[in-house]
DNA sequence: ACCCGCAACTGGTCGGACCAGTGGCCTCAT
DNA sequence: ATGAGGCCACTGGTCCGACCAGTTGCGGGT
């Protein structure tokens, strides 16, 4: 072991600034369960104190974990910041950011919607409660309702129903960027949905699709969920996808099944 | 469209702190392109007179932005701070974040790779060029020659010829989310299987994988690719999933394909 | 022509100051 | 005794001015 290191070169010294020292040590305690969710951390001027830094520098610090989503701080509080749960919000802003400046397309993300959902109903298929059968129950028929009350509620119980196969997934992952990519494509497309004249038909189709889903979930068929699932949301997305690219999207439909 | 809006309640009005507008205004323009990477900002005391704000206020918008990987700031440096071309640094820090609160298990991770790398076998086996099978085999060839110059050349090897795949994949979502979970989970067990007494054998039937994933590929097979992708994976990482969970894993082997 | 040292910058940190809020406590009226 | 009200200590947000160590580029000396 100690050859493979000797024949490497030195790991070049990285300057380690005041507030990261700060940051790292309060990530530490957050990530290491030390710090939970709820609790305060002791305000700014305590802070410089215990950390023997200045209040700017405590501040940078703060800025930081509150950018990650680990901390919220309110002036006036007389508590101090406080620590807050996990939120997928920061993978949200990588991801988004990634859409925005690498001209990820509709293609690109819907094919990863396909990717992940139809993962999702294959493992939801296997895994379900009865419990979460019924939740999907549940959301289809509150979709059914959502007919007539406008595109809105629609989306909404829509969303309740992918969420509910995403948790039955029992694969976090799999929950968080479901949720995470669903958010972008919605953000990208759903006021179009919202202005077609046809979207009532959209609709309907849609429901059906998701009826025979949880059809399949529930008869425990993984793979025809999976590619139920798949061609779903190709079915309700492809008009939206330019052309050139909806062969592309095909492409994760028509060949991995049979 | 204003009926609709009407019924909703009011928005909430959320304290605008100076710093975060500042952060804003940079990030817009780093997203919408006006700021491109190798670009600098203006040096932290030019920006106080830009924005009209005092150098703390810059110094915290700065560090966010330091935070989220959008720019690098050197002491000394007279050019001011770089524009930062992408990389997915924060996606890899949210990840592995919530790999680490949420306590994900190897369990998760390794499904969520055989269902990456799965698909963008899929789509590479379809869209590689001659130029990435090339490269791919390639890859093979340097894995093969690393069989005796260690784990570690082995493993680096073995990245590129992943990598090869996930570009081959046209799916960028893919490749960097490949990319940010194979280097969770080689930072998880990379080194027990350095530290592996069979490692040698480990390699050697790792290397046969591959060889037949790329033939499966270069016959345009996507369906086999993607199969012999997932077994692969499951093959080489499930000894190193807790017994339990390894029935979750197969689940996606077992089910999906023919 | 080349090298070297200086000086004008840079970012990193500090300390102190002021402001507008918040929330708990204490007082006062009921 | 109890409830409502106001006060005040403290919070975070921002600003200012200062000093340090380091980098860079320029100009002068060789």
């Amino acid at each position: 072991m100690a050859d493979a290191e000797a024949g490497r070169p030195f790991e070049p010294v990285r300057p380690v600034r005041a507030y990261q020292s700060i940051v790292e040590q309060v990530e530490d305690r957050v990530l290491r369960g030390l710090l939970r969710p709820g609790q305060r951390l002791p305000s700014e001027r305590e802070m410089t104190a215990q950390f023997g830094v200045s209040r700017s520098t405590v501040r940078e610090a703060l800025r930081v974990l509150e950018s990650d989503g680990l901390i919220r701080s309110r002036p006036g509080d007389p508590n101090g910041p406080e620590v807050l749960p996990f939120s997928p919000t920061a993978l949200r802003k990588s991801i988004t950011r990634l859409v925005r400046v690498d001209e990820i397309g509709l293609a690109e993300l819907v094919q990863f919607r396909m990717l992940l959902e139809g993962s999702a109903n294959l493992l939801a298929a296997r895994l379900a409660t009865d419990d979460e059968l019924a939740a999907m129950g549940d959301a289809l028929a509150e979709m059914e309702r959502a007919l007539d009350r406008g595109y809105e509620e629609f989306s909404r119980a829509d969303v309740a129903f992918h969420d509910t196969v995403a948790t039955a997934s029992r694969n976090v992952l799999i929950q968080v960027c479901s949720d995470v990519v669903r958010g972008v494509v919605l953000s990208l497309i759903s006021q179009k949905i919202a202005d077609a004249p046809d979207r009532r038909s959209l609709m309907e189709r849609s429901l059906r699709h998701h009826a025979e889903v949880l059809d399949a979930v529930r008869r425990r068929d993984g793979p025809l969920a999976a590619r139920l699932a798949r061609e779903s949301l190709y079915d309700y997305y492809a008009d939206y996808v330019p052309e050139a690219e909806r062969p592309l999207v095909r492409a994760l439909l028509e060949t991995e099944l049979p």
